[in-house]
DNA sequence: GCAAATTAAATTGTACAAAATTTAATTGCC
DNA sequence: GGCAATTAAATTTTGTACAATTTAATTTGC
């Protein structure tokens, strides 16, 4: 079978990127969240982190960063932002002084409740429905993957 | 019908979110872009400025900004790294002061030739087949519009 | 039992993103 | 014609992202 092959002019278009497709729909996403985060007092990413902590807390730093993609440095500064604010607390390990764990503060659990109001108002803006919501989010999720592989 | 509820757990769980998807696969391509968008000189949102660029130059920055779906406090900066980096000239309206239009220099229209070879790399490491890409593209590009007209 | 390699986080420096404010120019409207 | 509203970009500030380097602690070989 012969293979289609593609002029640069093509390739180049920036509506044939899958990536620019996925780079504009993530900030476009972002910017739909932060009104909504900002009553609750967080920032899109550290409304990330807080997910991540509401499934389970006590998390290291790294371990932290392998279920968001994110590194320390990335990490560092917002989990110290999210401490000030009083979400968690940051506290060094004695055995090791290497490893910090992070740990909801109890204004930082019962933030949960107001948070699970916000899916919903997503939900509705995307003017999706549900099926259709967990189908993209499956075929992104295994884009990802491959992605992080390569 | 009965309308299927969700649990606060459910709702809030990281894997259940359509925008960490979008959010971590387009950190994952821009991990991918780099290394080769370095061996050019640009970065990933300085490329996907000159995507735009070598579609048609002498955009004025808001136009350029309808395009990318960024704003001027994020472009301007951008866009005097790429004219100090010799890619484009910015040059102020004389009719209206107000105005920059953007156009290519001779390097910077040139440098498409070397671009045109990112995107097969690209698409190599992402494992997918092009059909894959391109249906998965207009998915994406489709949510993006309904959550910037929401 | 100790030096080399590894691991974990912090630090540093560069580059976006976007809200809010400022400055400058133009357009409407009476 | 003149003033208010609007438009366009710059500036400022806050907050990510991430590569590269540094610091500190542990593990692994020999």
């Amino acid at each position: 079978m012969p293979t289609k092959t593609f002029t640069a002019d093509e390739t180049l278009q920036l509506d044939n990127q899958l990536c620019f497709a996925l780079y504009s729909a993530s900030l476009a996403m972002t910017k739909l969240y932060k009104p909504l985060l900002k009553t609750l007092g967080l920032t899109y990413p550290q409304y990330l982190a807080m997910l991540v902590l509401w499934e389970r807390d006590g998390l290291m730093v790294s371990e932290l960063g392998e279920r968001l993609y994110l590194d320390s440095g990335t990490l560092t500064p917002l989990l110290k932002r999210m401490e000030t604010a009083g979400w968690i607390s940051r506290q060094r390990d004695v055995q090791d002084e290497r490893r910090v764990f992070i740990t909801l503060t109890p204004a930082g659990r019962s933030l949960k409740t107001e948070a699970a109001k916000v899916p919903p108002c997503i939900l509705s803006a995307s003017q999706c429905s549900i099926p259709e919501i967990t189908a993209l989010t499956q075929q992104v999720q295994a884009l990802r993957d491959r992605l992080t592989t390569a």
